[in-house]
DNA sequence: GTCGTTGCAAAGCGTTTGCAACTAT
DNA sequence: ATAGTTGCAAACGCTTTGCAACGAC
């Protein structure tokens, strides 16, 4: 499967308009939808696929959350080398990431007009940190060369 | 192990001059070794591990790179979420990566620096896109949304 | 009753590890 | 002779897939 990642945020802003989201696209309303809806909901932050799963099946939910992906109702982001980050789509966030210690922050899309305008003119490509985000140093990071996570 | 990405980038170069910078740290010239740098130097652009091995041991040519990295010699960077590309290190190189298309450039640190300086400005954090690249869309894919590779 | 969805098991990919057999020094 | 390295096999972490049983509509 292709996937897109560039569907254009779907505002849930609850669970139930995140469930009639799913009917609007002729999706079934199972249990694990709902648990890794209800979990989406739950958390601020964004959450691995283990973590939405709890106990329940983790291959179903990366099927769901590639569907809810599809139309819109959920987005990720890869964060070094561990699990993806899944949240709700809601505004566009991007991310900045320290490779040091793995800290991470979600960054609003208008700080960082004009770093993508510059990168934008300068390379040709337009940039997106949603899915993949800024990588280096955090401001504490910077500091101490061989500090450690 | 906690492999330090952050070694002085290691001039060597010409194949002979890398040997001698592993003699130099008490490393021995073995023939999977000698493959991998040969491999190195004969290619422009970065590699993955199973090209540098060509039919030789797998493990053994991720733990060469590994060690390679330590001293500074080799560096690798991820593009999606394809195997990672190894390149010597010579000169710092940041990259630039279309995730429509997963074409990729590398990108001279100068025509970096006034970005990296604005988001530093922006957001506390050091960027480095000698590892994990800048992320968006290439010239070719803004057009057009539905492109396939 | 249908067909979308689940849950399990198994495979996939890229990478790492344990360990006995080698080999550069 | 004695480390450091290799090569194989097996495991890893994250994700995807095949498929029969299930359950939402």
């Amino acid at each position: 499967m292709t996937l897109s990642h560039h569907a254009p945020a779907l505002d849930a802003p609850d669970l139930a308009s995140a469930l009639d989201a799913l009917r609007a696209h002729g999706m079934r309303i199972s249990a694990s939808r709902r648990q890794v809806l209800e979990a989406l909901y739950g958390h601020a932050r964004p959450q691995t696929a283990e973590e939405l799963a709890k106990d329940g099946d983790l291959a179903s939910v990366y099927r769901n959350l590639e569907t809810f992906e599809a139309i819109g109702l959920v987005r990720h982001v890869h964060v070094g080398h561990g699990p993806g980050l899944y949240s709700l789509a809601g505004a566009d966030t991007e991310f900045v990431a320290c490779e040091q210690c793995g800290a991470y922050e979600a960054v609003a899309p208008e700080r960082l007009a004009e770093v993508k305008d510059l990168i934008e003119r300068e390379l040709g490509y337009r940039p997106r940190f949603t899915h993949f985000p800024i990588v280096g140093l955090c401001a504490r990071c910077k500091g101490d060369y061989h500090a450690h996570p």
